[in-house]
RNA sequence: GCCGCCGUGGCGGAACUGGCAGACGCAAGGGACUUAAAAUCCCUCGGUGGCAACACCGUGCGGGUUCGAUCCCCGCCGGCGGCACCA
């Protein structure tokens, strides 16, 4: 009988959902293990075939753990608060409650098709009001610990989307989300202090299990840099103060810059010192006009204006040191001025030949390096010169005798630097939670009593952003005007609310209690089920959701709502699908090429020919999926034709899981004759009690590699490996009962319907999903004798039969007999004998 | 520029810790079955030479270490991702 699918997956879905098969329960009988998928922001698109690549993945780890006796968390929800569902409510005047349902209803029904064994009885949504209001909640806590403060500050402004962007979500000078031009403007803005957290935010990825360039990408980010300030006297009568990482080179300093917003550079203006001053004020008013694309994209040619009456002097040798400013120097890193040693700086070098300022070699470099033809940065190898008290020291000796002198003198100290920000977090939107303050004219900002949360947001209509990028609340007094929590009188709203990353920061501790009125989640369910045991997400997320949900649960540990200090034990990242660009070359049929060769006289001619009709991009054979292009592939058209259980098998067999692999629309049969061939199986049951000697050790062998493949997250080998044994299975005219079964099992993660299904006909009546995953016998993974390759000087010269446990005189003895090994060494002398147990020996001869 | 990753057949990809390169699958070619097609089954499938056993070449390129290198080292070339004047 032919397999159908459609009709085998509907009913087990209908099961699972029936008998809420894949419920968890605290249960301190077994051991948990809590496996988390990002969840979705649910677009109006569906649910793209890239999707169920981390799902899946992760799918199959919780249906083994499960059958290894794990009480397995496997949940799944919504983060649909965001961007594009209220631009798609303002275009249309629907809604965004109704969107969001809209979209929620048909991405559930899309992954409940995949056969996901999710416990949708904990399925959780960041714009319900029950869930926000901890959303709220913990805000109100940052804001009680002073990690949520109001500033004045200049903003990424996104003129597309008429919104205050983080510093994550501008790439390049442009919006991340619309690609329009991003300007600063100054703003009040409610910001949350993650900087307070950035060493422990590098020092604390050590004891996590993080793949590597996650954790990279997060250091990084975050740029954890030692040095030391070092405070220089001026003529002003004050004293400026910079951060260098080479606090060594203090004696090659020869000027030192400021950035343009410096607050000495106003003072110094203020009080008549500047003697250029109409020069230093159109150099920052230019400054202020560059946007971020304009720094980005101009020409890094150095620029600056040098402060004509006010000069600082050197802490070491109280040599004059004139001051520059210039929008090289950055007024949000360190100090925002810097000093200047042109011998040993790229940047200052660059500026130094510009200006004409002296270049002083301190550090002398064994290559003979002269520091006015190239710059000489190399930290390990130079020997200080022209320093004083530090010369014919290295490097390292140098920053620390010369930080020691510093802190001793009091011209300095050690510090540490870091280049994350803090976390802008107002935007000026309808569709995300609204911030839980208020304004009041007597007392200032404060927090509305935790008793009236959550904060709903006002059902309105007029969802443009105001004419000043306001958000559309700012527009309704009837929700805006209340009174002071704290005095009385009358007090108005923040009319902003917060970024879509604050409801996902913290999504995951709700799944683990989601219906608790009283807390974000009740402290046994927090104690049972933390941490996240194993977390998969994509790599766009390193910097930006992994990094604050990793601050919020450290701080909600500070305040001791969590039991532990990280959210997530280990992180993985999946790769993106990919499409095939159907205009390439080897992407055409081959009676296509043929056609094309033919026609153009040879590929090349054939190649040039795509290129010219379908421009650059018909070079590249893998691309990203677009409309454009077609090659956008469908989940629902491949459950539709395929099933779920092919299309799980080809998202896990499609590569390496870690990279980006191309959907390759061709190669899907393929694993839909694999279970079509499984299913053909089941009316070939042969007479036999167990395992059948001849497939034993494949059988052992098998159950190692799959259970071993799924913890690596390498699912594509662990389907090799069953296609090996299947083949197996065929090759010896059918299977046993025993060998079917154990075939089921293993593949039961992969294929959950049509291993059910085949299970329940076997007789079977309780479930394969929570049946113990299959033991393997180490000692029976390898065969009686093996096939060992004999080498003469690493060329193959025979392949020789041997019992497995041989020793190595015997394996050699063994191969010098073989004929054409003795041909090879014949008359030459033997200088070295290797045996490698279970795979070769090798001879090595000369003359 | 800096950091990280990666280059293996026509394609996706395997290869433990330095030990038989190309598992598994797709595509392709040939054959069987069929009135025919689909489906299914069998055979071939890195390159060159040879009727053949077999020989030689082959993991981006050039060197090196080693009995032995896809894997380690040095120097290049190409691709992807991240950061980008962070002192």
């Amino acid at each position: 009988m032919k397999y159908d699918f459609k009709a085998v997956e509907a009913k087990w879905q209908k099961i699972w959902e029936d008998e809420h098969t894949f419920h968890a329960e605290i249960d301190h009988s077994k051991p948990k293990f809590y496996a988390l998928v990002e969840f979705p922001y649910p677009s109006g698109a569906g649910l793209h075939v890239g999707h169920p690549r981390s799902y899946t993945a992760l799918d199959i780890v919780a249906r083994k753990k499960r059958q290894c006796g794990y009480n397995v968390l496997y949940p799944m929800g919504w983060d649909a608060f965001g961007l594009p569902t209220e631009n798609f409510a303002l275009k249309n005047h629907i809604d965004p409650h109704i969107v969001t349902e809209r979209n929620v209803a048909r991405f559930k029904g899309q992954l409940k098709a995949l056969g996901l064994s999710f416990d949708w009885d904990r399925e959780i949504n960041t714009t319900d009001p029950d869930y926000y209001k901890w959303t709220q909640w913990i805000f109100l806590q940052l804001y009680k610990k002073g990690l949520a403060y109001k500033k004045e500050t200049t903003v990424n402004y996104c003129t597309g989307c008429k919104v205050v962007l983080a510093n994550e979500e501008v790439v390049n000078g442009v919006c991340e989300r619309c690609g329009s031009p991003v300007v600063h403007r100054v703003k009040s803005q409610w910001m949350l202090r993650i900087t307070a957290y950035a060493d422990r935010l590098i020092s604390d990825l050590d004891g996590l299990d993080y793949i590597e360039r996650v954790s990279t990408q997060q250091k990084n980010w975050i740029g954890r840099s030692y040095g030391a300030e070092i405070n220089f006297d001026t003529s002003a009568g004050d004293t400026l103060t910079v951060f260098t990482t080479r606090c060594d080179t203090l004696y090659g300093c020869t000027y030192m810059v400021v950035s343009p917003e410096h607050a000495f550079v106003q003072k110094w203006l203020d009080a008549g010192l500047i003697q250029n001053a109409d020069e230093v004020r159109a150099y920052q008013a230019e400054a202020a006009r560059k946007s971020d694309f304009e720094r980005t994209e101009l020409n890094r040619e150095k620029t600056g204006v040098r402060i004509e009456g006010v000069t600082a002097h050197s802490p070491v040798s109280d040599e004059p040191v004139p001051i520059f400013i210039s929008d090289y120097v950055l007024a949000t890193y360190g100090t925002g001025a810097i000093m200047g040693v042109p011998a040993h700086d790229a940047r200052d070098w660059e500026f130094a030949k510009k200006f004409g300022l002296p270049i002083i070699e301190v550090v002398h470099s064994q290559d003979g390096v002269d520091v006015n033809e190239a710059v000489f940065t190399d930290v390990a190898t130079g020997t200080l010169v022209n320093s004083g008290f530090l010369n014919g020291l290295s490097v390292g000796e140098a920053k620390e005798k010369m930080a020691d002198w510093l802190t001793a003198n009091g011209r300095g100290r050690k510090q540490v630097n870091f280049k994350l920000r803090d976390w802008v977090f107002s935007r000026q939107r309808y569709w995300g939670e609204p911030i839980p303050m208020v304004y009041c004219e007597n007392c200032g900002w404060q927090p509305i009593p935790e008793s009236e949360l959550p904060l709903r947001l006002p059902a309105i209509t007029d969802f443009e952003p105001g004419p000043d990028g306001e958000s559309p609340l700012a527009r309704h007094t009837e929700w805006i005007n209340t009174t002071c929590p704290c005095c009385g009188g009358p007090a108005v709203r923040e009319t902003d609310t917060m970024p879509q990353w604050a409801g996902s920061s913290w999504y995951f501790l709700r799944y683990m209690d989601p219906h608790n009125p009283d807390a974000l989640a009740g402290r046994e369910a927090l104690d049972y089920w933390s941490p996240v045991d194993w977390y998969n997400g994509g790599m766009e997320h390193t910097t930006l959701h992994l990094l604050y949900s990793r601050f919020w649960h450290k701080f909600l540990y500070d305040i001791g709502v969590v039991p532990t200090s990280e959210p997530y034990q280990k992180r993985t990242s999946h790769g993106m699908v990919l499409g095939l660009n159907p205009h390439s070359f080897v992407n055409l049929p081959a009676d296509e090429q043929r056609a094309l060769v033919a026609e153009h006289g040879g590929e090349a001619g054939a190649k040039a020919y795509l290129v010219e009709k379908y421009g650059e991009m018909a070079e590249h054979p893998v691309v990203k999926m677009s409309k454009s292009l077609g090659n956008v592939v469908n989940p629902d058209d491949m459950v539709a034709e395929y099933g779920a259980d092919t299309l799980r098998l080809y998202e896990m067999f499609i590569g390496d899981f870690e990279k980006a692999a191309p959907w390759n629309p061709a190669s899907v049969k393929g694993c839909k004759r694999f279970l079509d061939r499984i299913w053909a199986l089941s009316d070939k049951l042969v007479d036999g009690d167990g395992i059948r000697p001849a497939l034993e050790t494949l059988a052992h062998r098998t159950v190692k590699k799959v259970g071993e493949d799924i913890d690596a997250l390498k699912a594509n080998t662990a389907i090799a490996q069953l296609m090996i044994y299947v083949n197996a299975l065929y090759d010896n005219g059918g299977a046993t009962r025993a060998e079917y079964e154990l075939l089921l099992q293993l593949l039961n993660p992969f294929a959950p319907h049509m291993t059910e299904e085949l299970w329940e006909q076997l007789g079977h009546t309780e479930r394969l999903a929570y049946h113990p995953w299959p033991q393997y016998d180490p000692a029976k993974c390898t065969e009686a004798t093996i096939e060992i390759a004999v080498q003469v000087n690493g060329r193959i010269k025979a392949r020789i039969r041997v019992p497995a446990d041989i020793d190595a005189p015997a394996a050699l003895a063994a191969a010098k007999a073989e004929p054409a090994v003795a041909e090879a060494v014949a008359g030459k002398t033997l200088v070295k004998e290797i045996y490698v147990k279970g795979k070769l020996v090798n001879l090595a001869v000369k003359g």
